[in-house]
DNA sequence: TAGATTGTTAATCGATTAACAATC
DNA sequence: TAGATTGTTAATCGATTAACAATC
């Protein structure tokens, strides 16, 4: 399996991922297709046939091992290492963002974050110093960042993308509500909580 | 088209819907599928062809008006009416999510924000009042609440979600990293920033 | 008219699901 | 052995894409 994954699978891997991530806090050792089918919402038979396309992972009567698929899933989807990225904005949701444990779980650290108001510079914020924007370019370059996260307002956001992009990021995540142009080769990931809320309505109405 | 939509109709139209919010806001009058490709990642004929199900918005050549095509599928979604949810968690994540603007652009108000802390029960939150957690049951019956939204540490996630449940709340957007376990009639949405991002970066590092 | 973009067809590919033998 | 659950097949359905005529 050298080729690349397709955008479905690796999704979809990333979702065990979560899952069995939690199962072990949960102290589970084993886990079986059709539990990890009740938490995400997909098919016990894609999941099984998703994992049987890369070993054998599971044992017949049994399940999976929460450790070994865990290191398994780990192995194909290269998240191993440790990453650094970078929060923009040290607002409400910044702060939030900076505070939860939800990265540091999976070997995601934020290396740095960056506020426009100077009151706020040189505050710490879960655990790390805040920096200037003008500093954004040398400690994003500096620290080897590829992943920016925006927690700024809609009308900032652009700007703050353009920056991190200008500093070599390639993968911005996007919690502000504007649309982001991007070069072609950065990926924007946009969170609307709203949309996907009108989203889930419409199944709960119809 | 008495039909309900599939799940993958209803995720794109969804996200065109967010986009042409976007763009009204910006001032724009015309789109293109082309345009919306960029902003979505979704292919154009794919837009085109989804749109084309339910009537000929466009214009040949020219494109699709913003205000009408928001305007039609607003009405294949259903979300012209106002919809009310319930906030559980007044911390830096709830902070955040009651003080901003994404849910109000929508037609979603935050009518009830519950806290254990009896400290900030009272205090104010995106012009909330912060009501005490024994009184949810009682304020999500009275309100017809359908939706909650966990702004809360994993440990209390799965009680909370319980009494959300019970009051009768069918659909939970979990912000917390703990698996919630429901009755089959409600939805849960959990979202996790990190394994997005670990999905992101496997296609950034192949 | 010339250029642009929709709406639609046709072909291909991946996702989904039921069913069930294999086997722990 | 009996029960449970994986791994795999086969059939179906929806998503994706290129191509292009229609038409603004």
């Amino acid at each position: 399996m050298a080729d690349r994954l397709t955008v479905g699978v690796a999704a979809r891997l990333s979702r065990y991922l979560q899952v069995l991530t939690q199962a072990k806090k949960m102290g589970k050792d084993r886990i079986s297709s059709q539990e990890i089918a009740e938490y995400t919402n997909i098919n016990a038979t894609q999941i099984r046939r998703d994992l049987s396309a890369f070993g054998r992972f599971g044992k017949r009567g049994v399940g999976y091992s929460v450790d070994s698929l865990l290191a398994e899933i780990r192995k194909i989807l290269r998240t191993q290492g440790q990453h650094n990225i970078a929060l923009v904005g040290a607002g409400r949701l910044g702060a939030a963002i900076a505070s939860s444990p939800i990265f540091a779980e999976h070997g995601i650290t934020i290396a740095a974050v960056f506020d426009r108001d100077a009151a706020k510079v040189g505050t710490s914020l879960g655990g790390v110093s805040v920096s200037a924007l003008d500093e954004l370019e040398d400690i994003v370059r500096d620290r080897s960042i590829v992943v920016g996260v925006l927690a700024v307002p809609a009308e900032s956001a652009q700007d703050a993308a353009e920056r991190l992009v200008g500093a070599g990021v390639k993968i911005v995540f996007n919690y502000s509500q504007a649309l982001i142009d991007t070069p072609s080769d950065v990926q924007v990931h946009t969170s609307n909580p709203a949309v996907e809320l009108l989203y889930a309505l419409y199944f709960h109405l119809t």
